[in-house]
DNA sequence: TAACTGTATTAACTCAATTAGTACAGTTGC
DNA sequence: GCAACTGTACTAATTGAGTTAATACAGTTA
């Protein structure tokens, strides 16, 4: 179900983050269905129970999953998980324009590059 | 000359290029101009030399400083520095958008909230 | 009741970041 | 020449976040 990239030097909670998150996001764990439970996962992934379960706590608080005591961590409903990846990336995005601007590029340049600049 | 912020826990070495990269692009250290050693800013600093070592070794690595053995460490000529910032910032916003795409958001997108979203 | 859930707590272990100490070669001014 | 600077390199010791390990407790479910 997750695959951890050991290449990456990024604590281990992260990296569990950043997948379940991407499943999430695309569809492959929709809302509402029921996520691995903490010790499942970390049989699974060969990682202390610990490490996942700060993984779950994160993605709760940042509004991707819900979990609940004795039942399991759920997918979050209502548009949940997407609305608080937008809010992420609108945060990193206003952030690198802050560093943009540092450097005398303004949003509407930044906003040029995104347009001509198709990789 | 430099502050260190000791509520941010990311590596001291980290917030030293930081701050030096700030004074660069700003113009606060002009270029061709000496750094202070790495022995003086280690002391004025209250940090050790070798930390400071790494900054320096980085910050070269990246084209923002030259250093010469037995002269010093002086500020990159020609523009060295700026156009170091914009190829690592260019290469965020690529990342960004690249973030923004996973999601269904176009780079047009992006570029209407640079606009639009003026905070 | 038994076997699951999430959650919490404490202690030990690991390893990158940092400190500490020392050394060497190039530059500069006397 | 030489003293006092430079950057650079290396090894060893220390520190702290990340991680593991072990255990416990309360809620859910069949």
């Amino acid at each position: 179900m997750i695959q951890i990239n050991y290449h990456d030097s990024r604590p281990i909670y992260e990296k569990v983050k950043d997948s379940l998150r991407q499943l999430i996001l695309s569809g492959a764990l929709p809302e509402g269905d029921r996520l691995p439970s903490v010790r499942e996962l970390a049989v699974s992934l060969t990682i202390n129970p610990n490490t996942i379960q700060r993984a779950y706590r994160e993605l709760e608080q940042e509004g991707y999953i819900v979990s609940v005591p004795g039942k399991g961590s759920f997918v979050a409903r209502g548009g949940g998980a997407r609305a608080a990846r937008m809010a992420e990336l609108k945060e990193k995005l206003s952030a690198l324009a802050a560093e943009f601007e540092a450097v005398g590029v303004s949003r509407a340049e930044m906003a040029d590059m995104l347009k001509e600049e198709k990789p």
